[in-house]
DNA sequence: ACCCCGATCGTA
DNA sequence: ACGATCGGGGTT
């Protein structure tokens, strides 16, 4: 049990804000852990390279719902994206994990990431404020620049993706 | 039932 | 800069 665990109340924020802070914070998963270099943040309806931005649908639901919840899924039928959702329930936002040092070793990528942590669709949906194995906890501030989002081809105008200034 | 394409990655 | 790769979300 790690009491320096982020509590819900972090996510609880808009993703813009969380996605910022997540930015130096240690992420825990399945005995491993790193330091968070990289993340993205994605909101809704004001935001046409969410998931959510056409409203509610089977996968997207989740961004809508609690915050401090894993959402991932399957990109390019090869690889997962691991998100933690923000915001209030009812209002959609996530934060992309597109970075960590793991150590010496730097994975930059979101599908690097989950394919290191052997992390899948099964761990969609749990809840980041409550488990022992999966959560995020506090790190150091570190400095980081915004630039566009990676992989999008809408809503390139808003930096929305946070790179930590010493490991990028 | 099916079509289409992507919040990527590795190599060139 | 670009091609490989293919599961599954969204719509029919």
């Amino acid at each position: 049990m790690n009491k320096d665990k982020l509590p819900k109340s972090f996510y609880q924020r808009s993703s813009l804000e969380v996605a910022k802070d997540l930015i130096g914070k240690r992420f825990f998963f399945n005995g491993i852990s790193g330091i968070i270099t990289e993340t993205e943040c994605y909101s809704g309806s004001d935001d046409p390279a969410s998931h959510a931005f056409k409203g509610r649908t089977l996968r997207s639901s989740i961004m809508f719902g609690q915050a401090g919840i894993s959402y991932v899924y399957l990109i390019y039928g090869m690889y997962h994206c691991l998100n933690i959702v923000t915001d209030v329930e009812g209002t959609p936002g996530a934060v992309l994990l597109r970075g960590l040092k793991v150590d010496d070793l730097h994975l930059d990528g979101p599908g690097k990431l989950c394919r290191f942590l052997n992390i899948t669709k099964e761990h969609n949906g749990l809840d980041l404020s409550l488990l022992d194995d999966f959560y995020c906890s506090d790190g150091q501030a570190l400095e980081y620049k915004a630039t566009p989002r990676i992989g999008i081809k809408v809503g390139q105008d808003k930096l929305w993706r946070f790179v930590s200034a010493i490991y990028n």
